[in-house]
RNA sequence: GGCCCGAUGGCGGAGUGGUUACGCAGAGGACUGCAAAUCCUUGCACGCCGGUUCGAUUCCGGCUCGGGCCUCCA
């Protein structure tokens, strides 16, 4: 029985979507003005493992993941670069979706992009004015004094936010923490960040985004809502306040949110300007074991990042593939009654505890190395496939086929068995500068491409 | 200042009121022409002070240290 942790309630509940067997999932993306650094990776993988485990489990799981190709940073980006808005979105996004493929993710059911959902955000925006919560000044601000449920998700309230408040505020706003919903354009932005609006041309807030496309996709109610730690405050409490005095029901029924990453002890962000990129970390390491360094903690863990633990996490990756490499079968299809799937899922039903499961796995690798079972390799593999972090299929490499890599390895047998050391290493490094590795064992000479 | 989270062996990282996490790295051994892989054995732990308990790393209180949020940020 799945439980997650809500962090909401601030407490772990079984789970049961609204809809039974369907999962509706909504999680905060990009906002497509720089390419992603690792930090989004950790959030990628946390809520993959979320949707492959609930698929898994049997759910028709809708996973909603949008784009933010309008806001302030784009405009001022583009401007910088001498590119269009759609220039440096499209760019951007495309390098997104290079990395997450070499991170092995599942592809959203629906990437909505923010500027094709500007109808409904005005729709939204009109609705929270008759609901007496938004107001004009310029721009169009939200009334947090009149939300009573403002504060409830990042759990203080609203004089416990005003206490830290450093200034800069906007003359026009009735509380200094009123945000924008609707921005009004000024003259010299590109016509591209404005829309026609009852408030005048302008572009949406930040914040209103996402409310307005998790619904359009997924309707008032969300089963699960999920975003980078840093979310919570102020957008996703943002997010609560918009939603849920317009649609009248409350805006999801699990809230989650992945643990930070750290730069030793500091967060990885932009704004601290330590962050590494996503893509030279995949370059150097590889996309897998980028994934399993996240795997191999909880979720809601704050994670540092280091080259030693990437290391770390490559060499245990490396032992778990080496056992699936006995038997490759084509797809994993796991018997959940056997012990070791058994483990697993209990430890996935724990709010995802993935670092057990890969205890797990680790277990079926020895066993699979103690024993030989190609029963328990299809186990190995087909539990490693949930977690994304099966061995890739082998091919043949590009200049050597199957049969002459074979030929090849029954002549160095040959030189062996006649003690002529010097031709049977000569014919493994001729094979290594293919890429293809031997290893000799009791039950004979086996061969993998690196 | 307010709100919140964490503190586990050399490193990473789960978990539990009383039995091995798991992995990496290290040491010894087996196998091997060598290499690689694998197997076996092995050392190393629960921040500090109190309390509850027959017994606490695991529950409660205090403390120290670290981190996050309160401002755009995954």
């Amino acid at each position: 029985m799945l439980a997650i942790y809500d962090s909401l309630s601030r407490e772990t509940r079984p789970f049961a979507p609204l809809v039974p067997g369907k999962v509706s999932i909504y999680v905060c993306g990009q906002t497509v003005y720089d390419a992603p650094h690792l930090g989004h990776a950790r959030k990628e993988i946390g809520f993959d493992i979320v949707v492959r485990w609930l698929e898994a489990s049997g759910y028709d799981v809708t996973y909603v993941r949008n784009i933010t190709d309008i806001d302030d940073k784009i405009i001022e980006r583009a401007a910088a670069n001498g590119e269009t808005i759609g220039a440096l979105t499209n760019r951007m996004i495309a390098r997104m979706n290079e990395d997450f493929a070499a991170l092995n993710l599942r592809v959203p059911d629906h990437e909505p992009r923010a500027t094709a959902y500007v109808p409904q955000m005005i729709a939204l925006v009109e609705a929270l004015q008759k609901e007496g919560l938004a107001y004009p000044a310029g721009d169009v601000f939200y009334s947090v004094r009149s939300f009573p449920g403002y504060g409830k998700l990042s759990g203080r309230s609203l004089d416990e936010l005003r206490a830290g408040e450093r200034g800069v505020g906007h003359d026009a706003k009735r509380d200094p923490l009123d945000f924008a919903l609707w921005k009004t354009g000024k003259e010299d932005e590109p016509d591209e960040a404005r829309w026609a609006s009852p408030w005048g041309e302008g572009r949406p807030g930040w914040h209103l985004e996402c409310s307005a496309m998790a619904k359009a996709l997924l309707g008032p109610t969300l089963d699960i809502h999920g975003g980078g730690p840093d979310l919570k405050f102020p957008h996703h409490e943002n997010e609560i306040a918009q939603s849920e005095p317009a649609n009248h029901a409350p805006l999801a029924r699990w809230w989650m949110h992945v643990g930070q990453l750290e730069m030793g002890k500091e967060k990885m962000s932009k704004s601290l300007g330590n962050f590494v990129t996503l893509h030279e970390t995949i370059q150097l390491h590889g996309g897998d074991v980028v994934r399993f360094f996240f795997l191999r903690a909880h979720y809601r863990s704050p994670i540092s990042f280091s080259e030693a633990n990437l290391e770390d996490a490559g060499n245990a990756l490396a032992r778990l593939q080496g056992a699936m490499r006995a038997v490759a079968p084509e797809d994993g299809e796991v018997d959940w009654n056997e012990p070791h799937a058994a483990d697993f899922r209990r430890a996935m039903d724990e709010d995802f505890n993935s670092p057990e499961a890969v205890a797990v796995l680790f277990r079926l690798a020895s066993e699979v190395h103690r024993t030989g079972s190609p029963a328990l390799a299809r186990q190995l593999h087909g539990l490693a496939h949930i977690l994304g972090i099966e061995r890739e299929a082998v091919a043949d490499t590009a200049n050597l086929s199957r049969g002459e890599i074979e030929a090849r390895i029954a002549a160095r047998t040959q030189a062996r068995a006649a003690r002529n050391f010097a031709e049977a290493d000569r014919i493994r490094d001729e094979l290594a500068a293919e890429g293809i590795v031997i290893e000799d064992s009791a039950g004979g000479t086996r061969w993998y491409v690196a």
